[in-house]
DNA sequence: TCCGACACATATAA
DNA sequence: CTTATATGTGTCGG
């Protein structure tokens, strides 16, 4: 298959250059009076970003590309923003009966790029996003001590054995699911597996800083202490009362945030109905409750706008030698592509950036409180022919409603980070002695009712020119999981985590079918969502 | 036209 | 400084 592995490509590389920090960075720092830190700007409100990107270059066809490196830090920018939260189920306390209400908060931090009104991705490249949730007016603490429950359709109470986080995604146009998977640094060499569905706790949204500054660390101790703001210290387990839902929870590790990396939309996405011109994906966290007989409850969620996600046609690369050779008529041209800013592919910049003032307050980070007054049903794409909830359990609150209440500060150090008190005692408490009680990899358990069996995961490609081949040392890093916060410390474990890696996975791929059609079978109501 | 592979280039982590 | 990595994207061939 494939070509021959010394076909060479002759790539004649034609980089037209690789735009670097020094092209804007000075004025970019212009804002940071606050928190600063170098890679402020990357957070700053969107416009100004892509202005001072926009308005010195680019205007001319024939100019340089200016695209950023493929390491480059510049990769990382907050991307659309997830807004308000969607309640499907009231949660309530078991032992009191109060209802407590959850906010799903979610960022992307890699991997989209705003262009006018609309935020563009590509399907070839990775996109980084952090979702996390929390009690409202309550503190992680809670999960160490009480149990929560939901009514089911019937009224029924129906017992909550663990909180999870996942991330899903869905076409805006047909509501139809569409599949994401997630790479390994490896990437080609590596598994490719779906998003994790992630048991785990309320907890704080790491600052963008942050989460760039998590990736691609390779040093254990850093890891390691990256992995605390992600994971639930296995220390504070022992602190654990037996009738508190954290008892129920599977074994491994517990999210405080869930973290997904290296994110890509399926290649089979780009499906292109005949009529529709443009296909738009929306990116959803979820929090669901799982129940006791394996059945489990979207109980809120969050999501974006619909995005724009960019295939691997030509036309939506190699701009430079568009503009090049149909400039004469470059009428066409600007209509088949939106202007576009920043790095990656880059239009030549056709339209004009004036459209840039509508600025979509990022509401990722800080922490609302609503009124349970201004509930309202949310308004549906497209038909619910999946529709498995009562209409009347679900509210919906607009983020106009929201209050910033006790909005913490976006720590971008590490160290104040993990000094910062937000996270309780019994939490947080001791944050030195790392714990290898970890499980290594599938902290997921059996959890994953995201993965669809139309993702086959393929195993790492094995040949690979690779030119250097170098069997270098231990390929069993961290690195070849997808999160790299699951290895953690110490074990290391063996070298061939990928095919324990592989074989969980389709043990996994197999239980979750069944699940799944046990499920269907017992058009259970209460398991919601395509 | 779309997609899997492989290749190249280049900022980062260590 | 050097080396190994990670990742956007150019390109070939089916």
């Amino acid at each position: 298959m494939g070509r021959p592995k010394n076909s060479k490509n002759k790539t004649k590389s034609k980089h037209g250059g690789w735009s670097n920090k020094e092209d804007f960075g000075a004025q970019v720092r212009v804002r940071s009076n606050d928190i600063t830190v170098e890679s402020d700007y990357e957070s700053c409100p969107k416009d100004l970003h892509e202005h001072l990107i926009s308005s010195g270059r680019d205007r001319e066809p024939g100019m340089k590309k200016r695209k950023v490196a493929p390491r480059s830090g510049l990769q990382f920018k907050v991307g659309p923003s997830f807004d308000h939260t969607t309640l499907y189920r009231p949660i309530y306390v078991t032992s009191t009966n109060e209802s407590v209400f959850p906010f799903v908060h979610a960022r992307v931090d890699r991997g989209f790029e705003r262009c006018n009104d609309e935020w563009i991705g590509y399907k070839r490249n990775y996109f980084t996003l952090v979702g996390c949730f929390e009690l409202e007016d309550k503190t992680p603490d809670i999960f160490f001590h009480e149990k929560f429950h939901i009514l089911n359709d019937q009224g029924e109470m129906e017992n909550i054995s663990c909180f999870a986080l996942r991330l899903v995604s869905k076409c805006s146009e047909d509501d139809m699911t569409v599949n994401l998977i997630q790479h390994t640094a490896k990437r080609d060499r590596g598994p490719q597996y779906s998003p994790p569905v992630y048991p785990a706790i309320s907890g704080y949204l790491p600052s963008h800083s942050i989460i760039k500054q998590a990736s691609n660390i390779r040093n254990n101790d850093k890891i390691d202490q990256y992995n605390k703001l992600f994971f639930l210290d296995s220390s504070a387990l022992s602190k654990v009362s037996e009738d508190s839902v954290l008892s129920t929870y599977p074994e491994g590790r517990i999210a405080t945030v869930a973290r997904y990396e290296r994110i890509q939309f399926s290649t089979s996405i780009n499906y292109r109905k005949p009529t529709m011109v443009n296909r738009h994906f929306i990116l959803r966290v979820e929090l669901l409750g799982l129940l006791d007989d394996g059945k489990y409850a979207v109980l809120a969620s969050t999501e974006t706008q619909p995005l724009v996600v960019r295939g691997r046609s030509p036309s939506n690369y190699q701009i430079a030698k568009r503009n090049m050779k149909s400039m004469a008529s470059n009428d066409q041209l600007k209509m088949q592509r939106m202007s576009r800013t920043g790095t990656a592919p880059d239009t030549g910049g056709t339209s004009s950036d004036e459209s840039h003032k509508l600025l979509v307050p990022d509401y990722s980070v800080a922490r609302r409180k609503y009124p349970r007054s201004d509930l309202y049903k949310p308004s549906k794409r497209g038909r619910k022919k999946k529709e498995k909830l009562e209409i009347n359990s679900i509210m919906n609150w607009n983020p106009s409603d929201f209050v910033d209440d006790n909005p913490r500060p976006d720590l971008e150090n590490l160290d104040e980070v993990l000094k910062d008190s937000a996270l309780s005692e019994a939490v947080s408490g001791k944050i030195d002695p790392y714990d290898p009680m970890f499980e290594p990899f599938p902290f997921q358990s059996g959890f994953d009712f995201n993965l669809d069996p139309t993702i086959r995961l393929k195993s790492p490609s094995r040949s690979k020119s690779k030119r250097k081949a170098p069997q270098s040392k231990d390929q069993a890093t961290h690195e070849d999981y997808p999160d790299s916060a699951s290895k953690t410390s110490g074990s290391n474990t063996s070298n061939n985590y990928d095919d324990s890696f592989l074989e969980f996975q389709k043990e996994l791929s197999m239980l979750q079918k069944e699940l799944k059609s046990d499920l269907d079978g017992d058009k259970s109501i209460l398991s919601l969502v395509t």
